[in-house]
DNA sequence: CTTCAATATCAAGATATATTGATTTATTGA
DNA sequence: TCAATAAATCAATATATCTTGATATTGAAG
């Protein structure tokens, strides 16, 4: 019960429903990248990824200080319908802005 | 977005997600049915069923001044995985008190 | 038409979650 | 070792959701 509640309110949150669409569209991403792409601040996106890592979601890679979220892979059945209808919700996403390519670290 | 978000925040919360576990088992139910078998104030129960209503899980039948709440069939691709995810959390369900027998409404 | 019973809605307070700005941690490179 | 940078955590406030008790609505029965 209690890690299926992290998986869903891991999806109840509109910030985190268009960071799942956009780490789908666009692959592995570090915290920088997504913040200047969302224009958010650094602490509160840190704090979503969290969520989406802890429910299930995402997985972490880091490279030096730099830390690239994506989709889990394989996910389970119910958090690939999940994602399957986050897909079909046609969400507008902001452009990709690869602020970590002026940097040196690659993945 | 918004549809999605009522269905997902319609999950998000221990007590529905017990009342849909609930209806699963026992099929068609009236308010006072579950509210006596859940120990829980009216208010609360009748708020919370509004919920899963609007989030598309549950369908109401009156008769007279008596409401059924159950599953609602055929629920689409996503809420039946739900509803299946739910299924397999063994969650621990109270007995159920069939108050309205005493009664004499027949669904 | 009045009363009663089942349910729904409302207003208030309690609890949980989200956002922000500041601070901390960890890693790299001088 | 020290400074710089990316990310995580913390504390405070803002916002949303849940719970309760009171009241309103609806239909049935007298």
């Amino acid at each position: 019960m209690e890690n299926f509640l992290d998986t869903i309110s891991a999806l109840n949150d509109e910030t985190r429903v268009k960071l799942i669409a956009f780490l789908d569209q666009h692959g592995a991403l570090c915290v920088c990248d997504m913040q200047s792409s969302f224009g958010m601040i650094q602490s509160r996106l840190s704090r979503h990824l969290k969520i989406l890592k802890d429910g299930g979601f995402l997985r972490v890679d880091r490279c030096g200080t730099w830390a690239y979220y994506s989709i889990r892979s394989p996910l389970d059945r119910f958090r690939s319908e999940a994602l399957a209808e986050i897909r079909c919700l046609g969400i507008e996403l902001p452009p990709l802005k690869k602020l970590s390519e002026t940097g040196d670290c690659k993945l």
